[in-house]
DNA sequence: CCTCCACAGGAAGCGCAGGAGT
DNA sequence: ACTCCTGCGCTTCCTGTGGAGG
């Protein structure tokens, strides 16, 4: 047998016209449903292009609701706007960490700089000059504040505003803050699910703190996020400065979830390859999710990759309901596969429980066990589940972490939905939390077994 | 009411990694 | 090559919490 070459695989009949279409990263031209979020969001940092500093933005809405899309299109448009405003976009997922977000700025927006190895507050310290110093072009002038903070506005400024209004209004609000005008640049920071964020606090108030010290220039954060609760685990201070402006996505409703499907459908595949009932169903199953637009996207490519596989051309609801099935165990597959090897021997601890008490008793040992569960699926103890895991790490040759970083762990796989807890109540033992898996148990032990024999068998 | 239990979660400190400065 | 500095993951220690049981 002869592998095939590439070109036999590109001359393979497809159904796509343009994938890219359907991934959740490509940003369409026109968003729909979202004309007033985007003027919201363009209304907000407005300020930016008239160099004075936009008000902080605090972005709620569930998953897939266009959040991070619309934003970005929103700095799309910001950058071809010539101005001295610049925006930098952290995923903090990736960038979780104080250190981590400040070094993602300043090495996003100043690359001459080598960020590597500094300590946080050196990086702060660069971070200001260049937004003090820079003109929007790079970051090689650097005495221009030196003499406008000195005095008199410098002349030489932007050559833009030829109008005599132009120069009126712009006279005018250099008299009101001449020194913080002159030249420095407007950074806008968009911290995309920013809860992740450890220390968020810290953050906040070292950006916030910097608009202060900044002699001109200034930093503008949009935060992103999809738990509206977040906003209640930050500190007063951070709370008033984030949240000076809001803005909440709501979820899209079914209809409109219908016409954004079959748009990109239309864009995404070749003419009548997608049937009606097709976008129909795909609308239904996510209708019934809550409206998360990121997951139609994936249905849609997949039902595409399953048609080419069968070497159909058309796309009916009998290939979006298979690729329902697939996308659920590859959405659990890749949020467990990707988790830290420890969390996930937690979450194995837990499967393992879960399937166990599944056969023999039910609710959680205690007496009357009222407290747990109304309904019939049992919760875990805490305490227990922490020997399952020092098992568990026995038995896959990996010394187990201290119960207090368990309990972090915990925290963090909660965090990601795929484990509830609750705290124990009357009819318990003292004070402990109460633990149930988010996805079917045998499903879980597969996957991570799964992982686990295949790290042990490369490193064998 | 007091004590014990079974934990939650904050604080401090430790060792390591990786870069800068000498 | 070394010393110093910093962030990070982790452990240890400690205090707080809330129900059970005497």
């Amino acid at each position: 047998m002869s592998s095939p070459s590439f070109s036999e695989i590109l001359s393979k009949p497809t159904v796509f016209a343009d994938r890219n279409v359907l991934s959740p990263h490509y940003i369409p031209e026109t968003l729909p449903f979202r004309d007033k979020e985007i003027e919201k969001i363009m209304v907000g940092l407005s300020p930016a292009l008239k160099g004075e500093r936009p008000r902080n933005m605090f972005i709620y809405g569930k998953t897939g609701t266009g959040k991070t899309c619309s934003v970005k299109h929103v700095m799309g448009k910001l950058a071809e706007h010539k101005s001295n405003a610049v925006s930098c976009y952290v995923n903090c997922r990736m960038y979780n960490s104080r250190y981590r977000v400040i070094q993602k700025i300043t090495k996003e927006l100043f690359p001459s700089l080598d960020s590597m190895g500094f300590g946080l507050a050196m990086l702060y310290e660069k971070m200001m000059h260049e937004l003090e110093c820079s003109e929007a072009g790079g970051s090689a002038g650097a005495e221009v504040t030196e003499q406008a903070a000195g005095g008199k506005a410098s002349p030489k400024e932007e050559p833009r505003a030829k109008t005599k209004a132009d120069e009126a209004r712009k006279a005018e609000s250099d008299a009101e803050d001449a020194r913080k005008k002159t030249g420095g640049r407007r950074l806008i920071v968009i911290l995309d699910e920013v809860d992740m964020v450890k220390e968020i606090d810290d953050l906040l108030y070292t950006l916030t703190r910097a608009n202060d010290e900044l002699k001109a220039g200034s930093i503008t954060i949009i935060g992103i996020s999809n738990r509206l609760t977040f906003k209640d685990q930050l500190g007063q201070r951070s709370r008033s400065s984030l949240c000076e402006n809001e803005l909440i996505f709501p979820s899209y409703t079914p209809p409109q979830m219908q016409a954004i499907i079959s748009q990109r459908a239309k864009m995404g595949f070749k003419p009548h390859v997608v049937e009606d009932a097709a976008v129909n169903l795909a609308a239904a199953i996510t209708g019934q999710d809550v409206g998360d637009a990121r997951y139609a996207l994936k249905l849609l490519s997949k039902a595409g990759e399953i048609a080419d596989e069968k070497g159909i051309s058309k796309i009916t609801d009998r290939e979006v309901e298979e690729a329902r099935r697939s996308v659920e165990s590859d959405v659990a597959f890749e949020a467990i596969s990707t988790l830290p090897d420890h969390q996930q021997l937690v979450l194995l601890a837990i499967a393992n429980l879960m399937l166990d008490k599944g056969k023999n008793t039910r609710l959680t040992s205690g007496s009357g066990g009222s407290a747990a569960g109304e309904d019939d699926e049992p919760y875990l103890i805490s305490g227990e589940v922490y020997e399952e895991y020092s098992k568990v790490s026995r038995r896959f040759r990996k010394p187990r972490r201290s119960a207090r970083w368990y309990r972090e762990y915990l925290n963090d796989l909660e965090m990601l939905g795929l484990i509830t807890t609750i705290e124990s109540g009357a009819g318990m033992r003292g004070r402990t939390r109460l633990i149930r898996i988010g996805y079917p148990a045998a499903d879980v032990k597969k996957i991570i077994e799964k992982n686990f024999s295949i790290i042990e068998s490369a490193v064998d």
